[in-house]
DNA sequence: CGTAAATAGTACAATTTTAGTCCTGTTTCC
DNA sequence: GGAAACAGGACTAAAATTGTACTATTTACG
């Protein structure tokens, strides 16, 4: 399905929900609450959207959280990448020599210029995008296609 | 990473090795040895294919698998769905009401516009394009970040 | 015909990854 | 000094993925 992790959907949502007041320190717990997320799960995510110096974080009483960008300038790309590492569609696009069929497969360049090219589709919805009211809409056939295999539950 | 699972990843691979000889039809041992996969996970895969009408195959003694189309005309993005579903960021992009906070989330609308980028750009690569020789390229720095939590062993 | 070569389909065990939780330490406000 | 809140790491449980094996069916060919 080529999915994001939960754990990455979580933070896009968090985010989303700071981006509603981006001056506004939030605690953890206040972010679960508004977002029906664990406060366990939040707290998670944030810590690590922390160290990627997406959120600024405030220590001590009335601490908590903040965008540490305006909403416009965090980028989908950006939140996937902090969440997961680097956005590479197979082992070889990110990391040379891992694969046992790297000698005898002439991929690998094809495979980094595909995950670069969804890296630009990602970085071109940002959080302020995310905010802002969506047509939930039918997809289109191509995407909604699967096989028996993946079917049955 | 984002990444595509392996068995996708094989997929790939060995459609592009079918993709050297396009009329030929090749057992699946003969493109396990080709490939330096193993024979088991080969035939799986292409039993997978053959499903979702990528491969042809052909039953019996000396028989066999061949493209169902020429490798122009298939793309990395038919191969990825033959082999995952149909492709989706998340849960809700794909299927409506199994996320227990659709409710109160507003993203889903967004998230499909996200998988619809992402298809079109892997709609952009064929077969024919993988089987041609490219620049492994030093990926970008956006790329190649990532943060202190993924890249500990 | 009978046998060998080859795919079809299904089921399963083992491994790996992910998710979720908890605990202890540190900082800061009042 | 105490309470509120984040930091970091460790750990358990669950889920997904992988890789393999087994049985059945089909077809070429002597």
């Amino acid at each position: 399905m080529l999915r994001i992790s939960k754990l990455t959907d979580y933070a896009i949502v968090v985010t989303a929900a700071m981006a509603g007041d981006p001056e506004r320190i939030y605690s953890a717990a206040e972010l679960a609450s508004e977002t029906h997320l664990e406060p366990p799960t939040v707290a998670k995510v944030l810590k690590t959207l922390t160290r990627s110096d997406l959120v600024q974080s405030f220590r001590g009483a009335s601490g908590g959280y903040r965008l540490a960008r305006s909403p416009a300038e965090i980028t989908v790309a950006q939140l996937i990448v902090a969440m997961e590492g680097p956005i590479g569609m197979t082992q070889c696009s990110v990391h040379q020599g891992l694969c046992s069929t790297e000698a005898v497969c002439a991929l690998r360049g094809h495979w980094q210029q595909i995950s670069r090219a969804v890296y630009n589709a990602l970085s071109e919805m940002t959080l302020l995008d995310m905010t802002r009211p969506s047509i939930t809409q039918q997809l289109v056939p191509e995407l909604k296609f699967h096989n028996a295999t993946t079917e049955s539950p």
